[in-house]
DNA sequence: CATGAATTGTTATATTATAACATTGTTTTT
DNA sequence: AAAAACAATGTTATAATATAACAATTCATG
C-alpha cells in the first residue's frame, strides 16, 4: 500500500479484498454525503497496484482518464472525456481517449455500458469479470453487482440450448432507492 | 389466420402460442437445414395481427424492414437496411430507416442487440419483454430467450439494494451448439 | 547513448443516430 | 366529395460514437 493515503481508504481497501467472494455489489450506490474523494482516491490506488503487478505502465494519462471516469457515480462518455483533455492539456484526440479506454477495460479498471454508450469505473478490478449494472433512470447513477448465482444460473439456462457461454452483458434499467424515496416523499 | 399461408406455418404459429408461458425459447438457433421462408413469413403474418388488433398501420415500408431485419437469424445493421431500400426503392435516408426500426420496437417486433448496434427480430412479439440474447461469436446468429426464473432473480438481487427494476438488457457472448460441434470435428 | 518497444499525437474517415422541416398519403369530419 | 386533421414518409443537414493509418515521442534496457 503507498504511503499518503487515508486511514479510510485503506480500511475500505481491505474491506473491500474480503468481501470480493460473498458480497455481490461490488459498486453500490453509495449515500449523497458520501465523500467521493474516498471513492476516486481508492480506485487510483488500485488501479496503479494492478498496473505494477501486471507489468503495465500506469501513465499520466492513464490516470488522468480514469480519474475522469471515476468523477461520479455516473457513465462517462467519451467525448466528455476528451473536452476534459482538450482543456487540460491542448493537444487530444479522439483516438487518444478511446486507446486510454481500451486499456482501462483491459485491464478491468473500467466498464463500458452499451446500452448508454459510457463508460464508469470498475468496483472491484482486481477479478476479472463483464459486471451487471443497475442503472438508475432517475438519477443516471449506475451500481454494479457481480452475483455468482445470477451468472450461474444464465450459463444454466443457456447450456440447455447447447449454448457455451463466454461473456454476459447485463444492463438493468429502473430506479434507486433514494430516488424511490424521493419519489415517494414529493407525492 | 389469414388464406395462403402454408400448413407448416399455421402449425408452428399455433405451437408458438400455446408455448408462450412455458417455454422460455423463443427464438431458437435453428438447424442449418430448416426452411428459413417459414420464420419470415410467420413473423409477417404475425406483425399484421399485431398492428390490425393495435390500431397500427402496417405499411409497406414497415413490412419490408421487418423482411429485411428477418433476412437471416443474424442482426441486421440499420445501413444494411437503408442500402438495400435504396438498392430497390429509390429514395432512402437513415431517418426512413431508424423511424421503422423504432416503430417496429414499440410494437415488440423487433428487438435491438446494444453490443453490436445492430436488430434482430422478435420470435414472439405478442408479450411485451425486453428478451435475453444468445450470441454465436462463430456464426453470429442470436437466439432469443425469455426466462422468467432469470428475470424473477434479476429483480431479487435488485431489491437487495433498493432496486426497482423495469428493463433488463441482456446479452451472452459465446458459441452455439452447432458451431462448437464444428469445432469438435475439425480438432 | 543507441536501440527497440510502447505510448501518444495527428489527420482523416467510418459508423451509428437524430433534428428539423417539407411533402405525401389516409382517415375523419363536414 | 372537399376540407381538415393526422399519420407516415421524404429530405437535408448534422450530431454522436468510433476506428484506421501513420508519425512523433517517450521510456526501459543493453
Amino acid at each position: 500500500m503507498p504511503h499518503g493515503i487515508s486511514d479510510s481508504i485503506r480500511d475500505s481497501f481491505i474491506k473491500q479484498k474480503k468481501r470480493v467472494h460473498k458480497n455481490t455489489v461490488i459498486r453500490p450506490f453509495k449515500a449523497a454525503s458520501h465523500r467521493h474523494q474516498d471513492c476516486l482516491d481508492a480506485a487510483i490506488v488500485m488501479a496503479r497496484r494492478l498496473c505494477d503487478a501486471s507489468g503495465q505502465r500506469f501513465t499520466r494519462l492513464r490516470q488522468r482518464v480514469l480519474e475522469l471516469v471515476w468523477r461520479s457515480h455516473e457513465p462517462v462518455k467519451a467525448y466528455d472525456i476528451l473536452e476534459e483533455l482538450r482543456d487540460e492539456h491542448g493537444a487530444a484526440a479522439p483516438p487518444t481517449v478511446y486507446r486510454v479506454l481500451d486499456f482501462l477495460r483491459a485491464q478491468g479498471l473500467v466498464h463500458k455500458i452499451e446500452s448508454l454508450n459510457a463508460y464508469v469505473g470498475c468496483g472491484d478490478p482486481g477479478a476479472a469479470h463483464s459486471g451487471q449494472f443497475l442503472i438508475c433512470r432517475d438519477c443516471a447513477r449506475v451500481a454494479e453487482m457481480d452475483d455468482p448465482e445470477l451468472r450461474a444460473l444464465l450459463r444454466k439456462k443457456a447450456a440447455r440450448l447447447g449454448f457455451e457461454v463466454d461473456g454476459q452483458i447485463i444492463e438493468i434499467n429502473g430506479r434507486c432507492h433514494e430516488c424511490l424515496q424521493q419519489k415517494g416523499e414529493t407525492q
